[in-house]
DNA sequence: CGAACCTGTCGAAGCGCTTCGACGGGAGTA
DNA sequence: TACTCCCGTCGAAGCGCTTCGACAGGTTCG
């Protein structure tokens, strides 16, 4: 492997200059720079990262937490994660992924200076790892809202706006009893901030509206998704709109309504919430309110970086929810 | 943050006796070593990363490059990620993540000495990744099968023993006109080795056992699926058993079955080639070879470690596909 | 016409760690 | 008793890079 040092005896400048070159903190004369460049090609030299690193202590690397766990919908995770390294890589970063259950993993990438920066995903409400977070050096962006977002920077889908939107709709397209099957069990009683927060929403809206309304969860299975169609509805034989915010029962209950023979959209309206590519693969177009993984992601990064530039305050930002009309819901009566 | 030297001072000791301490590759007596250990825990000690790789040129850093793109099946590339993280973790390594489409990236991030070895996800017959990986310095692992992989470690599930397999269970069963209904076009095009391979096996296994059969691709929506297996049973009206490897398109698939009145597995059987999870999670709990992503994934960090101990040479290894019997399949007559 | 200022380059220090050779002292051997 | 050997520890070199201060030479301006 070329050294810098080789690059410069090949250029026949000093070492630094072969760096400055690189880094444009000082000023090269354009025939130092071409000489420069020229050899670094001939080289194909590449500076070690660890000396980079070392010297500069700048990884240009960024931590990424992600649940490779079950109850997540992978799909939505795998967006956030191409959202990141895609971003990523637009500002010159690679990323190490790190797992919702390597406890300690945090501590060890952020004191071992693996990591310029941390970007951790699927946070519940009272999260363990905020502690943690806030006592790091690196900045960090959360993918979600905890309760007490103090000295971290969170992102995330407005998901209570998006409870609102979904009852909202429902209601304006005349619906009067409704209801909302949500995560499986295990991802409420983590208390994963995004699952409840659809629920506040979908509630306060549905008070707001004068819905007669009902909530439960799903387990992401035929057998969940049965029984999940089969409560609200056996409940509450009035109930005509639905949404749901469970990407992976969503095929189950489609599934389970038209067992019972109920006509979606004549009898019963469906908004999904969920990625825009699942709504399209179900059995009609859903309407449905996109999860925008991939620009979550993506913005994630940028404000990280831009903690990592300007000495910036934490700052949360939540995405608007849009609501796209498809085949399964359509405005009642007349 | 403590440097190994504060750790050394606290100890009353030299770094160097610090640093034999963390890696044990000379004896320190138990005394030293126990004052040592208090010091690095007092003072909270976590050697920096970038300064060890410099001075050891290794960085405990696996490079994984993964396809985060469309036509892959998400959740069989999260089990193989997950697979790979988990394991890395247990040799005291981490996980850089690269996308497919970041070329160069593999050249930047071994070249850049970012990583000690590279695992290679979603390879094709003819990848045009594989010279650049022959020329690398580190050791690379594929997941998945070229034409020549010489010079390079492979593992994968054996898919072409499974597209045998999922045939010879149904001639097995007294099918005598079947079909394969295979992954997406577009991974077809590009030659994905795993699809070819399950291509190959059903052929052959049909062909030795004298089998009528067909292989159709499949695009994985409902429309695709509609299509697909329109195309199989109207061409061949006589097939009585399918073999699926397209986990997207499997619940679409089996609605068009049911569409159509074809009962399963009366009339017509299925066998999945998924992971056991997707299997489960379908109307009926489908008979399906496992693609066990954990697991391989697990064993491609194995090998990738096991090439950067001893030097060994490259070696390909294929796991065994088992076929669990359940709903969608039984034995046809009497 | 000097002082003050740029520009472009270099040398050296230092980032925090690993590892090699050296060395003092105690145990083992003849 | 003298010699060798091993054990536990230390010091120093060096991994490859960044960055600071210095400096030579050329401009600019009052």
């Amino acid at each position: 492997m070329a050294t810098i040092e080789d690059v410069a005896k090949a250029a026949g400048v000093s070492a630094s200059t072969v760096s400055y070159v690189l880094s444009g903190k000082r000023s090269i004369s354009a025939p130092t720079r071409r000489r420069v460049e020229q050899a670094i090609a001939t080289l194909g030299y590449r500076p070690h990262a660890g000396a980079r690193a070392l010297a500069s202590s700048r990884t240009n690397v960024i931590g990424l937490m992600a649940p490779l766990r079950s109850g997540v919908d992978v799909s939505v995770v795998m967006q956030f994660v191409t959202g990141v390294v895609t971003r990523a890589r637009d500002v010159d970063h690679d990323v190490l992924l790190l797992t919702q259950d390597d406890s300690g993993g945090l501590e060890r990438v952020a004191a071992g200076s693996m990591v310029d920066a941390i970007i951790v995903m699927d946070v519940e409400a009272d999260d363990p790892r905020l502690p943690v977070l806030r006592s790091l050096r690196q900045p960090t962006v959360l993918i979600g809202l905890p309760h007490d977002p103090a000295g971290l920077s969170c992102v995330d889908l407005d998901f209570e706006a998006a409870g609102r939107l979904g009852a909202g709709r429902l209601a304006q397209d005349g619906h009067r009893e409704v209801a909302l099957i949500g995560s499986p069990p295990e991802v409420m009683d983590r208390h994963t901030s995004y699952a409840d927060r659809v629920v506040r929403g979908f509630r306060q809206a549905c008070a707001d509206q004068g819905l007669r309304h009902d909530v439960v969860h799903c387990v992401p299975t035929p057998d969940g998704a049965r029984a999940a169609v089969d409560a609200v509805l056996d409940a509450a034989p009035g109930t005509t709109g639905l949404v749901v915010h469970n990407e992976r029962a969503l095929p189950h209950v489609l599934a389970r309504l038209a067992e019972r023979g109920h006509d979606v959209p004549a009898e019963v309206a469906v908004v999904a919430i969920c990625p825009t590519d699942v709504a399209l693969a179900q059995r009609i177009p859903l309407t449905s309110i996109d999860i925008p993984g991939e620009h979550i992601g993506g913005v994630a990064v940028d404000m990280v970086m831009a903690r990592l530039e300007g000495d910036r305050p934490a700052e949360t930002r939540l995405i608007a929810p849009e609501l796209t009309p498809r085949a399964s819901t359509a405005a009642r009566g007349a």
